[in-house]
DNA sequence: CTTGACCTTCCAGTCGGATAGAAGGTGCAT
DNA sequence: ATGCACCTTCTATCCGACTGGAAGGTCAAG
């Protein structure tokens, strides 16, 4: 299987295949006389997973972990469990931090409604920003 | 005023003063015959400021359209509110999609205690990723 | 035989917001 | 006069995950 064949299969693109490669992400296949990349089913499998962990927010250096203790026949359940839950909790406090700047935000946008622009004239600064300060 | 000083009073490096000018959002100082840059007082008002909007959410990028909107004599309470109302839609889709990641990885996570590790050995996959494609 | 789609390698650039370091000049106190 | 903190410019680097482009090789169809 080519590399366009691969990409297409698994919708990435060929750069991008090849850019995995280069992080040592995706073994290096074997080639044809000519030199291409010849690819055995197992790549589609492959790339798929890395795609899947992906979507679950696992960095690519995680995913290469993952992939390396299994390539080490460990099972590494363990492993990306922990790396999942760590996930889990960066997320959670992601959430927090944005709400708590929606709320911020929210209140801003409302006194600034109220405000007059022709009182705003001080080229350095702008009135709805000072508001903004207030709530600090 | 010297660029370490206007940097204590902003809580901001000498370095990221330099950088600021570099792009922009600083106007360059008067020097001194040494050649040291040499603040007025409004320097540390506007750098304050580029702080707090920075704070609020607005790129670097933003902020330097809502101080040219200022320096063209321009009142810009309605463009630092559109900038806001659409960081507030911005977060607010970011925070629904946080929150979608963290169900499916809650959801993966509770499945993924329940697997039994030994049944894992396909070296280019983890049971516990193939398990969050299901709830794709 | 030529066209065009594919493939190769390698190098550079993107985004944002800085930070690091080198090599050298200045200002002030002891 | 010497030490030290501060200043100057310049270039380079970081994070992550690619993407773009140039210059060239390969393959199948018409």
């Amino acid at each position: 299987m080519k590399i366009g064949e691969l990409g297409d299969q698994c919708d990435v693109s060929t750069k991008t295949i090849r850019y995995y490669e280069s992080i040592g992400l995706l073994d290096e296949p074997s080639r044809t006389p000519s030199g291409y990349r010849d690819y055995a089913e197992v790549a589609v499998e492959r790339l798929r997973f890395i795609r899947d962990a992906q979507a679950t927010g696992l960095s690519l250096a995680e995913i290469s972990s993952v992939l390396e203790l299994k390539g080490a026949g460990k099972r590494s359940c363990a492993h990306t469990m922990a790396l999942i839950d760590s996930h889990l909790l960066a997320i959670e406090s992601q959430i927090d931090q944005l709400a708590a700047t929606r709320t911020e935000l929210t209140v801003l946008a409302k006194r600034a409604k109220g405000l007059d622009p022709s009182s705003c004239t001080d080229p350095n600064r702008c009135q709805v920003i000072d508001e903004a300060r207030l709530t600090d």
